[in-house]
RNA sequence: GCGGUUGUAGCUCAGUUGGUUAGAGCGUCGGAUUGUGGCUCCGGAGGUCGGUGGUUCGAGACCACCCAACCGUACCA
């Protein structure tokens, strides 16, 4: 039997749940300033409140780990905290505030296949204000989300929230001829194109809106994936709109090639043609051209409004679009958004252990939901929120040296020279732990000490020290038969004589030295502990 | 799911055209040192060579199938 932890999950350790502790506390303060409140609820829910069954067979969905109660009800892992959330809004409504204003961080789960970055089970922290209708509060996430990113230490410039709204995507497919429900697959088809721009670059757009991609690069190579089969024409509609537009208060405006903001990475080359085609010779018409085909699709003109509207919001809060940018290539997620969606992204390019260059890209994202919450209640519940993707933002801000690693120091030791003298070693470390763990008004200190005895087998007095070192403990407190008579104990300073060490090459010497030690009468030993501590703490900074 | 690459000790890897008992470094454990971490030296443990079947006098190596990992891609609510 060999112990192995399971696919698509980890183990961890201190260091990192440490780190995770100080980076949640961080995003937690700004959620809290911003008047969100914290609910949890369980990671098991019945498996139609997450609507994942099958629309066709009577069992879940395969991406969500399910199991039969035995009321043969599918409960399932949930694998968002969004729809987790209205359900339990739903089963509250009656109580709770509206509009109401929460935060959560939890695990969820995905059976799905893991990749590097891709667990199968992850931490998401989100917040949502369920019950307000207006974009507003959409804003309010957008600019939650910048502020969010920049109390975790990520600097203005090395990252951008990008706004989009459905009702614009599904505009400009009405324009170029998709609409209607006999045209549903190919939207998604062109919808998933869409997602892929920052994968694939516009080039890469293009296949995939057209004929298909293969991934191996050239044709015949790797896999193929089948395009949506537009014509030139409703392909360069589109690559316009996502690559070569960018959206102020006012309008859409043609961006010069060297200024396209985060998407479309080497622009495109503008296709004069299809200008021409459209009865316009003049490139800078091309602005009004999308204004005209939006103007035939009513729900691409109410996204078109409320992304002016967001724009005023966020602008006249100082917001400008070094953080806050509309960006028509957003999609997010295809299923429940209704109005805008948004995405967290990082800008910034980071070298992996392999030494590849890697883009971050997104590490949350969120939009408007006005349908989910109703699902369980007669009435219409409008909410927008935003969810985090804790362990990816994580692994980024490690490589962006933001996160708080700092090794804590280890406990204080008390050795083990006499082995029927225990009772007295513990009495030792109940005085150390009592006196260096509260202040002098006999309240707990900030960070506590810990302080131990050493529990392993004292045999070898060697192995104590070496256990110490391994620890990270900062000193160890020795009382062999010599001392005891002598009413004193010996406090030894770990790192001083690692210091010293470092002159001493014999080891006979070596261990004559016992460097770093001083012999201190019993009653002097919590305050010569206290100056070891003092002086290391010191050292560090 | 599809395509490609790779599987030898805890980790990183050697292992000749198929030939005795599968090695190294690091790590780990023990000893030199029964009251002192580091360095140094000595020693031990740890492998069904990813699995199964086949070819062969003989397989870690060759063949078939399976499994897993990695990369790309699809899906990702």
């Amino acid at each position: 039997m060999t112990a192995r932890v399971p696919r698509g999950f980890i183990d961890r350790d201190a260091s990192d749940l440490r780190a995770q502790d100080a980076m949640l506390a961080k995003i937690r303060r700004v959620y809290e300033t911003y008047g969100f409140e914290p609910v949890e609820t369980p990671v098991f829910e019945y498996t139609d409140a997450l609507g994942k069954f099958l629309p066709d067979a009577d069992r879940p969905n395969e991406g969500v780990f399910s199991i039969e109660d035995d009321d043969e009800q599918w409960m399932s892992l949930r694998y968002d905290l969004t729809a987790p959330l209205a359900r339990y809004v739903a089963e509250n409504y009656e109580t709770l505030p509206k509009p109401y204003r929460s935060y959560r961080a939890g695990y969820v789960f995905r059976n799905e296949k893991p990749g590097p970055g891709r667990f199968r089970q992850f931490m998401q922290f989100d917040a949502d204000i369920v019950g307000a209708p207006n974009v507003s509060a959409d804003a309010e996430m957008a600019m939650m989300m910048a502020d969010t990113m920049e109390a975790l230490g990520i600097p203005r410039g090395q990252y951008v929230i990008r706004v989009n709204n459905r009702k614009v995507l599904d505009g400009v497919l009405e324009a170029i001829g998709l609409g209607g429900d006999e045209n549903a697959g190919r939207r998604l088809t062109v919808l998933r194109a869409i997602d892929k721009l920052d994968k694939f670059g516009v080039e890469g757009v293009r296949l995939l809106l057209g004929e298909g991609r293969w991934d191996g690069g050239k044709e015949g190579e790797g896999d193929f994936t089948r395009g949506a089969g537009l014509d030139r024409r409703q392909r360069n509609w589109l690559i316009e709109m996502i690559s070569n537009f960018q959206f102020d208060a006012k309008k859409f405006r043609v961006v010069e090639k060297d200024d396209i903001p985060v998407i479309g990475k080497g622009g495109i080359v503008y296709e004069y043609d299809t200008v021409v085609e459209d009865g316009f010779d003049d490139p800078n018409s091309v602005s009004r051209r999308i204004g005209d085909r939006l103007a035939f699709s009513s729900t691409g003109m109410d996204g078109v409004r409320e992304l002016q509207s967001i724009s005023e919001y966020v602008t006249l809060a100082g917001y400008g679009s070094d953080r806050i940018r509309i960006d028509p290539s957003v999609v997010r997620g295809l299923e429940y958004y209704t109005g805008p969606v948004f995405e967290a992204e990082l800008l910034f390019d980071v070298t992996n252990e392999k030494g590849q260059k890697v883009q971050f890209g997104s590490v949350g994202g969120g939009g408007r939901y006005d349908g989910l919450v109703s699902r369980f209640m007669s009435q219409p519940v409008p909410a927008t929120g935003f969810s985090i993707g804790v362990s990816r933002l994580m692994t980024a801000l490690k490589n962006l040296g933001r996160l708080e690693t700092s090794e804590r120091t280890g406990p204080v030791v008390v050795t083990v020279m006499d082995r029927d003298r225990m009772a007295d070693y513990q009495a030792m470390a109940t005085t150390l732990r009592k006196a260096l763990n509260t202040d002098e008004n006999g309240n707990p200190v900030a960070v506590p000490v810990p302080v131990e005895v050493f529990q392993g087998n004292p045999k070898q007095f060697g192995k104590q020290l070496q256990y110490a070192d391994r620890r990270n403990a900062p000193c160890v407190v020795i009382q062999g038969g010599d001392e005891k008579a002598a009413g004193k104990v010996q406090v030894k300073d770990l790192a001083l004589g690692k210091e010293l060490s470092a002159q001493i090459t014999d080891n006979a010497e070596w261990r004559e030295a016992r460097a770093g030690q001083e012999m201190v009468d019993e009653a002097d030993m919590v305050a010569a502990v206290r100056a070891i501590l003092a002086r290391q703490s010191g050292e560090r900074g």
